[in-house]
DNA sequence: CCTCATCTTGAATAATCATTCAAGCAATAA
DNA sequence: TTATTGCTTGAATGATTATTCAAGATGAGG
């Protein structure tokens, strides 16, 4: 027996990089080769084929964004403003130069005509963090608001990781957002430059 | 002198159905030649190359989603519910099977980081949008509401057409857009499903 | 009718695509 | 040590990619 010479989580953040930049057509397994470093056959052996090697990288990026939005909901004072600070890291994101959206919403809309079942996986993880949205949400402001204010949180992110794109300032962003989501606490929000 | 047997117009509106669908990557020239009925030396000397017929593409869309939102604010009774209709539509079509969320959206998470120069056009279009939007805005609530509420409603609309893909009811929509753009007539706005 | 500019044709191009596989290698178990 | 299992190698696969181009077709102007 011979234990695999890579660490398989390696490969799968080095291919996440390239899926999240490229998308999964715009990127090759001969640039997922040169960016691990493993040959064809290794990678072939560890994933199948792309189709499953993706899966896994938007597996993985699923996964680790459920539990940054756990950790900081859990940290924060309180769950509005856990919230707010999550909007708030996303629109300093959107301010990057290379700035490169949400992974799982770029792979949503480049993969959801396609044949692969692969749109199956990405609709899924996306759910999973509205649904834990609504959990945080039902427990901060009760039950019969978790639905619409979660459909209303999950409406500004993807608002937001699309208008980033178009490198405007982010000025305008923190005056429309606390107008669009009345129910999270601004006013106790320091330092963001948001109005209310 | 021989006149070009093809029009070009019918031409740049296959390729969009194709584009549109499949994104940039993921439609082939082939795909192209038996879609329009169209040789490759017809397509080339037409269009230059792919990057060239996708350009005409994207522009011909963002000209028509331009004057279709123009015909329908101006023939509106009020702007106000003119910018209601369209987010109606926008959920419609949403609820289709075949979704295809917004061209330009689909194109612009997909070539951002492409070499090409694809990104810049495409950016130029959503700006146009949001501009347009926003003189509207102005007419209807005053110049001082222009950019909040411009930006307020691309962020909704760029949220709808990400959020349609998750194929979940539009009933939690037509309650979340009434909270998040309130100062919209909803109350005005008769049979759409809205909550207000 | 002839000329010539323009468009169409369709095969050919070279590059790149995802994927395969036989051979070689390494390390564990006996 | 030897046998065996499992990983790595890297060249080779055939399909598909975007693009080109010489040759043929077309039709308007003279």
């Amino acid at each position: 027996m011979t234990k695999a010479q890579f660490n398989r989580n390696d490969v799968i953040k080095q291919s996440t990089q390239l899926f999240w930049k490229n998308g999964y057509h715009g990127s090759s397994m001969q640039q997922i080769f040169d960016a691990t470093g493993l040959k064809p056959g290794s990678i072939y052996l560890a994933f199948g084929n792309k189709e499953g090697l993706f899966k896994e990288s938007i597996q993985c990026y699923g996964t680790n964004s459920l539990e940054s939005i756990q950790q900081t909901l859990q940290k924060s004072p309180s769950i509005g403003l856990g919230v707010i600070s999550i909007l708030d890291k996303m629109l300093l994101e959107s301010e990057n130069s290379d700035y490169c959206s949400c992974f799982l919403i770029k792979s949503q809309l480049e993969l959801s005509q396609d044949a692969t079942q692969l749109n199956q996986t990405i609709k899924e993880q996306l759910l999973q963090i509205e649904k834990t949205y609504g959990q945080f949400i039902a427990q901060a402001y009760g039950y019969d608001k978790q639905q619409i204010y979660a459909t209303q949180l999950m409406l500004q992110i993807f608002g937001i990781r699309v208008y980033g794109y178009l490198e405007k300032s982010t000025v305008a962003l923190r005056q429309a957002l606390p107008m669009s989501l009345p129910w999270l606490p601004w006013n106790e929000a320091k330092g963001g430059g948001w109005a209310n």
